[in-house]
RNA sequence: CGGGGUGUAGUGCAACGGCAGCACGAGUCCUUUGGGAGGAUUUGAUCUGGGUUCGAAUCCCAGCACCCCGACCA
């Protein structure tokens, strides 16, 4: 059910819905409030408006970075892919099967051979990688790719689940098992420290259950993020693919003795699913918080000028103001519309922008201006003669604080059980949920059943503890993360 | 694909089977400008196709679209 909306309530089509009232709508009003996407006329297709689209770029530039550190390098491989390309791999052709589209038709003809639009690119990656790769001389090989897919899922949902998305993938071939699951863990940790520190979002890292790997994976490894309902987000994956692909298509090497090998493999990606996160994960009632360091705007200068006289002092010393903070590296952008403040302050708001700068002739008279923080609003006034130390220093903070406040509400919805009875209860109160699991797929199989609850990962860092499958009563090792999901 | 719901202006809603209206938005002008301002004025709609009726936004049938719930999922 939508909720109804006050149809003659003045800014009510600006209002968003309060969390606790409808998580879906609310998420929903946060998106167009911040303006940062839409459907388009394609089923379950996303438009990403600019603003939403810089934070995809940004994800790309800072990411990019770090695979360049690891000697990762950037191609890209076609958005068709032959029908029998994808399906030389069993599991993988099992589990993509009810979710591709297909091309039937083309250039005035049916087509002999119909082409898959790829929802991922192992296979016609690897169809060519074989092709590149003779020796242990051309390994490893790492590859990334920045390219669309598409997933014709059924029940499309801005930026977490559309039917075509963007994301990067990468795909590395080995010389050896340890040192393909050593990347596949390398590049979890790369994640890890893009969803922390950049995006301020705590992850809990860990292995997929065999009934939620990646089709075709030999393990699969995972960042799952809390969201403010307390549901879990894959934030990121990344598989150890053995050689189940290699032996497929062919990825075969000559070792340093003149022997044949296969290759071992790894892929790994990340998607602008991701961007769903971020705004489930800071946002608030009044809108996007974008954490500094992955906003393209961090600084936003709002000027107050209520007569024409002094319209060109405050203009001229916002502008000022702007050119110090980017020479820092700071980036500002100074609004000047000649429109009421109020109606400035909301915009910004809405789209998140971590700090306001108001300046008008009061400030300019006192040589400050006052700075409000988007995650706490609180208001400082600044001096304006090192005002680019106070906004650099405050935008560090809000950083930090994004990602503590996250962080402690993870921890506060994280409950660790050991009886059937609490576990069901603490997965009614929507929490992460730590339990012991006896391994079995079909207890886990008949725990999602019972209480919608699935296995997000089995984390890393456990230590080790003897207990009993809080499900079957089975010994268990170790415990597992259960939650609800997205 | 199954279950439920909804289709009226850009958006949100109204109209007993009898002249399609309100609010917000958008455009223009004037006054305003330290948290979404006021006034004047303009703009613009019954999803598609059948049927019932003197007469359909309203009732019936079919189609299409969208939304919610489920199965699926980065």
């Amino acid at each position: 059910m939508m909720l109804p909306k006050n149809p003659n309530e003045k800014f009510a089509e600006k209002k968003i819905t309060a969390r606790k009232d409808d998580y879906s709508q609310w998420y929903l009003d946060v998106i167009a409030a911040a303006d940062l996407a839409e459907y388009g006329p394609v089923r379950g297709c996303m438009v990403i408006k600019p603003h939403g689209y810089a934070l995809w770029e940004k994800t790309q530039k800072i990411l990019d970075e770090k695979f360049k550190e690891l000697g990762v390098q950037n191609a890209y491989f076609p958005l068709f892919i032959p029908e029998k390309l994808l399906k030389k791999e069993e599991d993988h052709v099992e589990g993509f099967a009810p979710e591709t589209a297909i091309v039937t038709y083309a250039g005035g003809k049916k087509l002999e051979e119909p082409l898959v639009i790829r929802p991922t690119s192992e296979t016609i990656m690897y169809d060519v990688f074989s092709n590149w790769i003779k020796s242990y001389r051309d390994l490893p090989l790492l590859i990334n790719q920045w390219a669309n897919v598409v997933r014709w899922e059924m029940r499309p949902r801005l930026f977490l689940r559309t039917v075509e998305f963007l994301w990067q993938e990468g795909h590395t071939v080995h010389e050896t098992e340890a040192e393909a699951d050593r990347y596949a863990r390398q590049m979890l940790e790369i994640y890890k420290d893009f969803a922390e520190n950049i995006m301020a979002i705590p992850v809990i890292l860990g292995v997929k259950s065999e009934s939620e790997k990646f089709a075709g994976a030999q393990c699969t490894y995972s960042l799952e993020a809390m969201m403010q309902d307390g549901k879990a987000l894959q934030f990121a994956t990344s598989h150890n693919l053995g050689q189940n692909f290699a032996k497929v298509f062919d990825i075969k090497y000559l070792d340093k003795n003149g022997a044949t090998q296969y290759g071992w493999q790894t892929s790994w990606g990340l998607s602008t699913r991701t961007i769903g996160g971020l705004i489930m994960t800071h946002s608030d009632d009044k809108g996007l918080v974008i954490p500094p360091r992955i906003a393209s705007i961090q600084v936003i200068i709002t000027t107050i000028a209520p007569s024409p006289e002094n319209k060109e002092t405050v203009i001229g010393k916002a502008k000022e103001i702007d050119k110090i903070l980017k020479n820092q590296g700071i980036g500002s952008l100074v609004d000047s519309r000649d429109i009421r403040p109020g109606e400035k302050y909301f915009e910004w708001e809405k789209k998140g922008i971590p700090i306001r700068v108001e300046l008008g002739p009061k400030d300019i008279a006192n040589d400050s201006a006052v700075l409000v923080r988007r995650d706490t609003g609180e208001k400082i006034i600044a001096p304006l003669i090192d005002i680019a130390k106070t906004i650099a220093d405050l935008l560090a903070k809000i950083q930090i604080n994004l990602f503590d406040r996250a962080l402690e509400y993870q921890k506060s919805r994280t409950k660790t059980v050991d009886t059937w009875d609490d576990f069901v209860k603490a997965i009614e109160g929507a929490n992460f949920v730590l339990a012991h699991w006896s391994g079995e797929k079909d207890v886990e199989a008949q725990i999602k059943k019972e209480t919608g609850a699935t296995i997000r990962c089995i984390p890393f860092n456990q230590p080790a503890e003897n207990g009993q499958c809080v499900k079957s009563g089975k010994p268990s090792t170790k415990r597992v993360l259960f939650a609800k999901s997205y």
